[in-house]
DNA sequence: CAAGGCTCCTGATAGC
DNA sequence: TGCTATCAGGAGCCTT
């Protein structure tokens, strides 16, 4: 499940790879992959031919690469990986991926030729040509003026997100998953954040000490941090990679998915509770359930 | 308006 | 063996 960190690796991956060049074909494969771009594939087909890739930039799990050409002006596509989205850079020819869902044939300015390809199982992901637009100090793709600052932006401001938190009448792990307030954190990411920060995750937001709202939001910030440093290292120059699995750092996780193994910190069994539709793991110990739920 | 639930999708795996 | 049920989950959209 692709989270901040694994999508700051793919960006990290195209500024390597694929800035600078020009889009000379696209391929749409799958209706699904484009529903957000509501003009349709031809519309968002037509507005990337022709033009360069200029930067590539991010926020939370929103990745988007800023198109330049002198007619048209300035616009971005917006990727966003869903649950299974992977962008590789291949060579023209190469064996279509079986859940090939958009293809850029890209040229550099010697002429050489490269495919940028959208490979989506689960077909959560999607692209977006977008306007840009200051908020607040940003410019961003309009689709994603939503978004709040990630932990991990230099602009991000704790003190306002612990605020908002304790206004909201909300449980604190939902609160981590809400993008509008802070970006970035899956469900993994909170798995751990609560975990460090010793808190469970259903704790009302308004019952939090001050301390205890920053201290799960630097821990948001640190095991994102950690994430990166291990996931930011081992990709291949063939593949801006990213898969979902987490695979180099998965081995390093405290809570998530570690149901019925010992907690590192004192030793009692990690538990997993359904939440949401889906997992939260914790230990019971180190993280006591509250006692009082009301609505 | 805020909060919470539903739904989209495919493949792996469990259970019978 | 082969079928069906369950699970994984980001985020837009709908309901309350």
């Amino acid at each position: 499940m692709p989270e901040l960190p694994e999508v700051e690796v793919v960006r990290r991956g195209l500024v390597e790879h694929v800035l600078g060049r020009v889009v000379d074909s696209v391929e749409v494969h799958h209706p699904r992959a484009v529903r957000r771009h509501l003009a349709g594939p031809e519309d968002l087909a037509t507005q990337l031919l022709g033009a360069r890739l200029v930067s590539a930039d991010r926020r939370g799990k929103y990745l988007w690469l800023q198109v330049d050409d002198t007619t048209r002006g300035t616009r971005a596509v917006v990727v966003h990986l869903g649950m299974s989205g992977q962008l590789r850079v291949q060579r023209v020819g190469a064996p279509d991926e079986k859940h090939l869902r958009i293809r850029l044939r890209l040229r550099n300015d010697a002429g050489a030729v490269t495919e940028l390809r959208f490979v989506d199982q689960r077909t959560f992901g999607g692209w977006v040509v977008d306007a840009l637009e200051l908020v607040e100090g940003s410019l961003l793709p309009r689709t994603v003026s939503h978004i709040a600052r990630d932990p991990l932006d230099v602009a991000f401001d704790a003190d306002r997100v612990v605020a908002a938190m304790r206004r909201k009448r909300t449980e604190v792990k939902r609160a981590l998953l809400d993008q509008t307030l802070a970006s970035g954190i899956g469900n993994i990411y909170a798995d751990e954040a609560l975990w460090r920060a010793q808190l469970h995750g259903r704790r009302p937001t308004d019952k939090l000490t001050r301390t205890q709202a920053h201290r799960v939001l630097e821990s948001a910030a640190a095991v994102m941090t950690e994430a990166l440093a291990a996931g930011g290292t081992s990709f291949d120059a063939l593949y801006v990679n990213v898969n979902g699995d987490s695979g180099y750092f998965a081995r390093s996780l405290a809570a998530y998915g570690q149901a019925d193994r010992p907690c590192s910190r004192c030793g009692d069994r990690i538990i997993r509770e359904s939440f949401m539709n889906r997992s939260s793991f914790s230990c019971p110990r180190c993280q006591p359930a509250p006692r009082a739920r009301k609505a």
